[in-house]
DNA sequence: GATGCTTACGATACCCGTAAAGATA
DNA sequence: TATCTTTACGGGTATCGTAAGCATC
């Protein structure tokens, strides 16, 4: 047994059993590959994959469970040379963060530059994906910090912790017809409803972004079907729609900016839509270089803009 | 970074720093080994070992922390093997208990037969050790079970669950004094009293073993400080000393065998000593096969004969 | 001087990649 | 036929052990 067949094991899981493309993410020969297998299997007595004739299909019972132990061994792997390197270089290497477009775009960049400058010798990366994506990244030690709002909460094998919490609200070109209702409803006391919003074609993020969830779920609850004309994976696109008069946006509310974004104004709705809980992962066991510790710290309260 | 060296990291720290001695104990040459150590040093760009000149101290502080990971893949690499056995060779295999005599010698016996029946093909090996030894084994991967009753449940790394409680009893020659003083105190619905063992020499359990602690304690607590004229491990050498008259004997009662030993007689004294809990020990994290568990489960209640 | 670690060097075994053959869709 | 896996084989590399050199006690 040799770390290559370990590595092997774990990207033929990962590939959905088809060799040649596990050797070339491994840069490697096929056949070496595929004799790494079978080396695997005659030193342990047993198959680990199910096969149709030549053909790999799956994995049968033991190589599940092998698999497991395969994936921490290499995580522990991955840890020895993170712990080398945290001796070797205090404050040199690599942070990936993994996260969506509103938090790179809206919530980061304070963090990120506080961070620069304490770390200037580190090298930042910052991969944008969906939700699932991010958490891909981190099962798969791309990615050594997540940040994201839906779902990333319950993935097995990530250890998550809250963030931010924040509100959508709604925006409108200058002088839009809602703007004017909101006004009015004030001056009585009152406060903006789900049905005035419902009330005009809607322009937000796609599912799965953005707590796209939560705003479906209020209208849903308020037996509302509003129309959504157009769905974007960031705000910026949002805007520029609502700019356009296509419709009204739902965005994150730190997403607007009021010297920037002279032709919109923000509508507060933070009693229509639950509030939405943007958490911090990291994956379970993995040893985390210390200035990886301290980007997280930085994600204090203090350092996060408040947006309602 | 590779298995043997991994291997070489873990002997080093258990052979005290002699390189010489890692090297018999894995069956390679000192060269090899020095070699590795640097080679990998050299991979992760820190220095694992204090040293002085050539020789080997310790040691350093990225080396402690490295160690504890390498436990743990080399104990996930033999999990892997435990794995492949499970499947490959369903009831066959080898078995191995450490206990302490007592454990070994009177109550281990009818689960121990029961198990060959249900296992004929599994290799049992049944070692005998101080609890401190028996931890030993099972921590350097060993032994598979341990069996004990004193310290065994505080060590780190070991996992622990209760086995049966027991209590100690005194035996005397047959037709001794305090037999004849018990009987009176019995009438008058009396029972035996620490001082009255106190004012004879005692032979008892070597300390450390078979709950020695806890006999100490009664007497210290009660203000008595007995004459211990003869500790030995076990319990038979202890009676044969009782048998020559040497003292009276204060053991496990389960080592009491009416039918055997017919030229002593038991005293109660389960209200003099507090009860002992011997208790069955794995190592955290390591994978058991089936058999073994199947031996763990046959250790419940039913199967250990009643000694008080 | 005895023990213990390192370096040098030659033999061996292992790993890799090319190429050809066989199997599957 | 195109894609994919296995087997065969030659070249290269890494590992191992012997032996010599050199510290430490």
């Amino acid at each position: 047994m040799n770390f290559q067949q370990l590595r092997i094991i774990r990207e033929t899981v990962r590939s959905n059993f088809n060799l040649t493309e596990v050797a070339n993410k491994l840069f490697t020969s096929q056949s070496g590959v595929s004799k790494h297998i079978k080396d695997l299997e005659d030193e342990l007595g047993i198959e680990l994959f199910e096969r149709k004739g030549k053909r790999l299909l799956g994995m049968t019972a033991p190589g599940r469970e092998l698999a497991k132990i395969v994936d921490r061994m290499l995580l522990d792997s991955q840890n020895i040379k993170k712990l080398a390197e945290q001796y070797s270089q205090q404050d040199q290497g690599n942070l990936t963060v993994a996260t969506t477009h509103t938090q790179a775009r809206y919530v980061l960049p304070p963090i990120v530059a506080k961070f620069r400058q304490q770390y200037p010798k580190v090298k930042l990366h910052l991969h944008q994906g969906s939700p699932q994506e991010i958490a891909q990244m981190l099962l798969a030690g791309e990615a050594d910090i997540g940040i994201a709002t839906e779902t990333i909460g319950n993935v097995e094998g990530l250890l998550t912790f809250p963030f931010h919490s924040w509100h959508h609200a709604v925006i409108v070109p200058a002088g839009h017809a809602l703007e004017k209702q909101v006004a009015k409803l004030h001056k009585s006391g009152k406060q903006l409803t789900l049905a005035a919003i419902a009330a005009y074609p809607l322009i937000t993020y796609h599912s799965g972004f953005t707590g796209r969830a939560s705003i479906e779920k209020a209208f849903q609850e308020a037996g509302l079907a509003p129309e959504i004309v157009l769905s974007a994976l960031d705000a910026d696109v949002i805007k520029s729609y609502v700019e356009l008069g296509m419709g009204i946006g739902i965005v994150a509310s730190m997403a607007f900016n009021a010297e920037r974004d002279l032709n919109l104004h923000r509508l507060d709705c933070s009693h229509l839509f639950p509030a939405n809980l943007t958490r911090i992962a990291v994956r379970e066991g993995q040893l985390q270089r210390h200035f990886a510790d301290h980007f997280i710290a930085l994600c204090a309260p203090q350092n996060v803009a408040k947006s309602d």
